[in-house]
DNA sequence: GTACGGTCTTGATATGAATCAATAGCGGAT
DNA sequence: ATCCGCTATTGATTCATATCAAGACCGTAC
């Protein structure tokens, strides 16, 4: 009997991390020239999520790392109750999954806040290529340490800090990782809603709003639902360091 | 004329993780009986701190992890303006500094809670191994990822739960950790201050202090100082859990 | 032994943000 | 174009925890 022919699937689309925009904040960026080949050789590119799809969950088997092409991505955890805690939001050149490196599943959800496009590292060829790229290992230590301190800073934030410290931290952060992009850093929009912003930052969607309308009530930012704009850098940077001077 | 005599300093003892009782939670878990001699080729054992000494301090050079062999650390960040952030307790078969790995300096600080022996991993050697023992590098990649979750964690702690939840969780944490290392899960010495768990977990230290009498009341627990009795450890995980229930 | 400095506990009060409640705005579906 | 549901804003009230203040405890040094 004749097997079912299956058609040869489609390999995904090598990618092209030569040619990526993104090459010098994403992976790339620690590996010569000569050696990207083999990470695109281990690469699949071109995965494209919709607003809301999950790239992956929690507790499922751990596969791959993925990095953020194009749109913004949040991840987060479900604790046992059903309490959702947003853990981060990650934009394009950014590595998602790394909280998962070395375990069997998923540590947390992730999910597309908008139309999202990323490239897909597989776990097990990824480890075995930082095993011959010294470099490439360095940078993955540099990575997921990087994520260690910005999660011990959010700590820090949530413990210590004011609601409006708090949201004018996020809003200086997500404007310098535009700027990385060569975009506005004063001039975006906020890939994520309210709610993603209060659970992130450990505060209420109320409080949240109340704080965007009194940051435009004085003059610091300008605010129309997800488009931001930030008036007076210089003013939100002192807010994140008002705490300081009180304390000084 | 002669060179001052340099008596050659006494090499530190080299390690002997083949006989380390910690050997089953440290990083020679992750690697075979016959590849272990490779990881005490790297290793600098039996420095030893008084309590408030410091391992190591923000900002400087990142030279070296370093594994717990007995005693207590705590780890902190400092920001700009001064103010401190404890970001973890660490404990005989910990390891510490993964928040610094591929960067040029520490990114906090690490202080002897009581006496406390270390070993020592230079990092330049401990990348070379890792690079080399596929296993080690994913048992690495493992703990990073920990710390990531561990992190998390607390921030979903700090953001979600009240005061009496966060000692709960704290207190299971360190009993859990006393227990993997065959040691009494009920009855044991806080290696902190209560100012270091009231930072750790954003609280006032007079906070602290109130919960643990109110737990006391209950009967849940008995504390004398630093003295930890956990009376009734259902009762604790309950409390953890109270969260869950009132939003379920 | 006594004195001292730091740690810890306990009480009274103040406050920032949560919660409750209602309304407004906005986008997608029909 | 209209309706509906979801997201966001705004106001009134409540509550957990910080802060302020005072005293107790405990180990260490003299």
């Amino acid at each position: 009997m004749a097997q079912p022919i299956r058609l040869r699937q489609v390999s995904p689309l090598k990618a092209s991390c030569h040619q990526c925009s993104l090459s010098n904040l994403c992976l790339p960026l620690a590996i010569e020239e000569n050696e990207l080949d083999r990470l695109e050789d281990i690469v699949q590119q071109g995965r494209i999520f919709n607003r809301g799809e999950h790239i992956f969950d929690q507790s499922t088997p751990f596969r791959s790392c993925f990095a953020v092409k194009s749109g913004a991505i949040k991840t987060s955890i479900i604790s046992e109750n059903g309490e959702e805690q947003v853990t981060g939001f990650f934009m394009p050149g950014e590595l998602v999954g790394l909280d998962s490196m070395g375990s069997k599943n998923y540590a947390c959800t992730a999910k597309a806040l908008e139309r999202t496009s990323v490239c897909e590292f597989p776990i097990d060829k990824l480890e075995e290529l930082t095993g011959k790229l010294p470099d490439l290992q360095h940078h993955m230590y540099h990575l997921m340490s990087q994520e260690i301190q910005g999660s011990h800073q959010l700590a820090m934030l949530l413990s210590k800090n004011t609601a409006e410290e708090r949201i004018a931290a996020l809003l200086l952060s997500l404007s310098s990782r535009f700027q990385r992009r060569r975009m506005s850093g004063t001039n975006f929009s906020l890939p994520m809603a309210r709610n993603d912003i209060a659970n992130f930052l450990g505060l209420a969607v109320e409080t949240v709003s109340r704080v965007f309308t009194r940051f435009q009530n004085q003059g610091i930012i300008s605010a129309r639902g997800r488009e931001v704009e930030l008036l007076d850098v210089e003013a939100l940077q002192t807010v994140t360091r008002e705490f300081a001077r009180q304390n000084a």
